[in-house]
DNA sequence: TGTACATCAGTGAACGCGCGTTCACTGATGTAC
DNA sequence: TGTACATCAGTGAACGCGCGTTCACTGATGTAC
């Protein structure tokens, strides 16, 4: 944050002046949605303009030269909070250098995916709790959403054409036609060839990942699981068996 | 409900006078939440004292005659909605008559659990989504909290005092020493005798039961899967499997 | 059986606060000649 | 290089609404003698 702040500068300096102001606003940008994150920390979802502008010792009809409402800046927090999410996600990955240890790189982003949300359990809320009331999520969102995904799609995918998932559970798995349709029109978008057997096992994967990250933000593990750390990477080791990674 | 009333009614006219202000008032309680549950299903958690009066045709301090705060009628929702779930699958699977077909009690089990939340997704999301901010449940909660997952435990442990899990992936768990001290503490409680091991693989599935669930309920799912029950059931197979049941 | 009293549900006004959004405005900054 | 104009950020007041909670009160219902 802090070195990004001080390449700005640097930025600034040698751009025309013309740029100068839009440099400036995007900067405020940043800042509101930065004091924006903070606020969602402690009132959830219910996230207040006013409150917002307060803190920035503004007043609050001042925001709405940059966003044209709340729903507006609702939608740009999720946004970044879905590419901060995959980009984290995708940096665990690709730090795994054997690429070829699919189980190493399936625990890695489960990690990141753990660590990231611990980290900003608003954030986590925002995109994985319960739906905002009166807020519909525009198309937008959809590609920065896929990205996490796409991550655990790839190590499948590399998976499947080394042929090192051959002999893993895949081969018992009995799709119903509606799952395979769906199923396919994902492998077809974005990873061709994948069987549909596989990506069904991934999605398990997928929910169980999601599903033991909510339930320990959310307090559904409070008075059962205390060992949480542990408690998770022993349920990844099952799903990472599970897939055959 | 109707029913519920006219028994009530029933029940009325034989008692003494003294309880009758008694039986009005706990069926005003009822009326409260019931309005109080309507009005979850359109603005989530944000539950609004003076709109539930509103409905109601009171005066919004009337309700304080009832519930000393919002926070206690939260309260009294998410108790009434835990029960209200967890009898809903005490239910379902007592209605499996062959104790013995465990894949089948685990089955009916989870389709409760999703058609109670495809019923009342405000209630689950209650129960399951983000935190409400500045709420913190009471104690009293948790009983009902645990009465869902111990039917999914009884189902774990008729099957190991059966013999029958011998052949299910437990015996490929490697438990770390922190966890097995949580899961012991667990079964100590409520299922002595029952493996850590297995345990671990109910949780497995408890987790990609909620997590299935949650995704569904909260647009996770969205342009993803569209054959929404067949795609539960296939995951909940899965999870029968990988559980030995 | 009848009367005095206590209990309780519900009222209505008020307190003190919050919110999103609009709008006419002031001044500073950038642009074009 | 200097000046007239356009752009834009931020102000402050207002609109119209919401909220939880308290409090003194009225009237009806139940209780005790």
């Amino acid at each position: 944050m802090q070195e990004h702040r001080s390449l700005m500068c640097a930025i600034i300096s040698v751009m025309p002046a013309a740029s100068i102001r839009a440099r400036v606003r995007a900067e405020m940008i940043g800042e509101i949605k930065a004091v924006a994150r903070r606020h969602l920390e402690t009132e959830g979802a219910n996230l207040s303009l006013r409150a917002v502008a307060r803190d920035m010792g503004m007043v609050s009809s001042a925001l709405y030269r940059y966003f044209a409402s709340r729903d507006e800046l609702l939608t740009a927090l999720i946004l970044d909070a879905y590419n901060d999410l995959g980009a984290t996600v995708e940096a665990a990955d690709t730090a795994v250098t054997d690429r070829a240890n699919l189980r190493g790189r399936w625990l890695a982003a489960a990690r990141a995916v753990r660590g990231w949300a611990l980290a900003k359990p608003a954030e986590y809320a925002l995109l994985f709790g319960s739906p905002v009331p009166g807020y519909a999520a525009p198309q937008d969102t959809i590609a920065a959403a896929a990205r996490t995904s796409l991550v655990l799609i790839q190590i499948l995918a590399d998976g499947h054409a080394a042929g090192a998932l051959a002999a893993g559970n895949a081969g018992q798995v009995r799709l119903a036609r509606a799952v395979r349709a769906d199923l396919s029109a994902i492998t077809r978008q974005v990873a061709p060839g994948l069987p549909e057997e596989l990506l069904l096992l991934g999605m398990t994967g997928w929910l169980g990942l999601f599903g033991t990250i909510s339930f320990e933000l959310f307090g559904q593990l409070n008075n059962v699981i205390d060992a949480r750390a542990q408690f998770f990477d022993q349920q990844m080791e099952l799903m990472s068996d599970l897939m055959g990674l």
